[in-house]
DNA sequence: GTGTCTGCAAACGATTTGCAAATTA
DNA sequence: TAATTTGCAAATCGTTTGCAGACAC
C-alpha cells in the first residue's frame, strides 16, 4: 500500500538524508496517512499483505532512524509498547481506557517556569490523558 | 533492611486489607524511605542482600498488588519498565537526561477543561519533563 | 486443615542484534 | 565493487504465569 503522499514522503526523507527506500517510505507514508499512533506491530501487519516481504526488524530498524532524527515522536503511553506519531509537534495525547484508542487532544500544555526546581533545564514534556472517548462515553 | 517507619507500614496494608507478610512490608517500606523511583528490579537488589530468599517473582506480584488497589503508582516515564511511587498524588516527574534520576517535581497541571474535546470524560493524567537535573546543569 | 503466599523455572511479548544475502550507487 | 539495506533467526530484557512447597489463620 503507497501512501497518496509519495512526493511529500520523499521529500521529508531526504530532507532528513533517508534514502527513500520502499520500506522507509511505506513506513512513514502509513503514519502520514494514518493518525492513529500505531505501535511498530500495527505498522507491519497494515503493510505486511502489500508488501509480503516485509520484515517486523526492518519496520523497527526504520521506526528508530526516524525518531533518533526527528521525522517521527514515540509515544510511551502505555506500558511495554511505543507508539509512533508523524505529527512530531508537543501535543497532549488522549488514551481511551474503554475502546483503547489514542487521540491528539490539543496542543502542548505550559509549564510554569517558576514551578520548575532551580537550576534545572527542561527540554521536553509529555502529557497523557486516560478517560473515555466521545463515542465510548 | 526494615524500614523505620514499621507501624506506618503496618497500617497502610491493613487499611488496604493486604496481610502485612515480610516481603510486603520490606517492599512497601523501601518505597516509603526511598523517593527514587526505584523499578522492580531495584527494589529486589536493594532488599535481596538482607532478604537471600527473596524473589523476584514476589517483587512484581506485590508491586502489582499495591498497584491495584491504590497504594502505589506506577509511573511510566520510560518504555520497556515500570517504576513504582509511594507518592500517589498527581505529580509531575522530571527525568534527568543524563544521570537519569527522576524527581518529583511539582504538583499535578490543571488540563484547561474548555481545551478537552466535546464529550471527553478525564479519569487520569500524567505529565513527564526530561531536562538536566541541577547536579547535571 | 484450608486457604493464602512464596519462589523457582518456564513462558511471554516487545524490541534489538548478528550476520549473510540482496540491493543500490 | 563498495557501501548500504534488508530480513531471518536468535538473543535480550522486563514482566507474567504455572505450580508445588511453605506458611498463616
Amino acid at each position: 500500500m503507497v501512501s497518496e503522499n509519495t512526493a511529500l514522503v520523499t521529500q521529508r526523507l531526504l530532507e532528513k538524508n533517508i534514502r527513500p527506500s520502499l520500506q522507509r517510505m511505506a513506513v512513514y507514508g502509513y503514519l502520514l496517512d494514518n493518525h492513529t499512533h500505531p505501535t511498530a506491530d500495527a505498522i507491519y501487519s497494515a503493510l505486511s499483505p502489500s508488501m509480503p516481504t516485509l520484515s517486523k526488524t526492518t519496520v523497527y530498524n526504520t521506526l528508530r532512524q526516524f525518531v533518533d532524527c526527528g521525522l517521527v515522536q514515540s509515544v510511551t503511553i502505555e506500558d511495554g509498547e511505543l507508539r509512533y506519531d508523524a505529527d512530531t509537534s508537543n501535543h497532549v495525547h488522549f488514551k481511551c481506557v474503554k475502546c483503547g484508542g489514542i487521540y491528539d487532544v490539543m496542543e502542548k500544555i505550559e509549564l510554569p517556569p517558576e514551578k520548575i526546581p532551580q537550576g534545572f533545564s527542561v527540554e521536553k514534556t509529555q502529557t497523557n490523558v486516560w478517560g473515555k472517548c466521545s463515542l465510548c462515553c
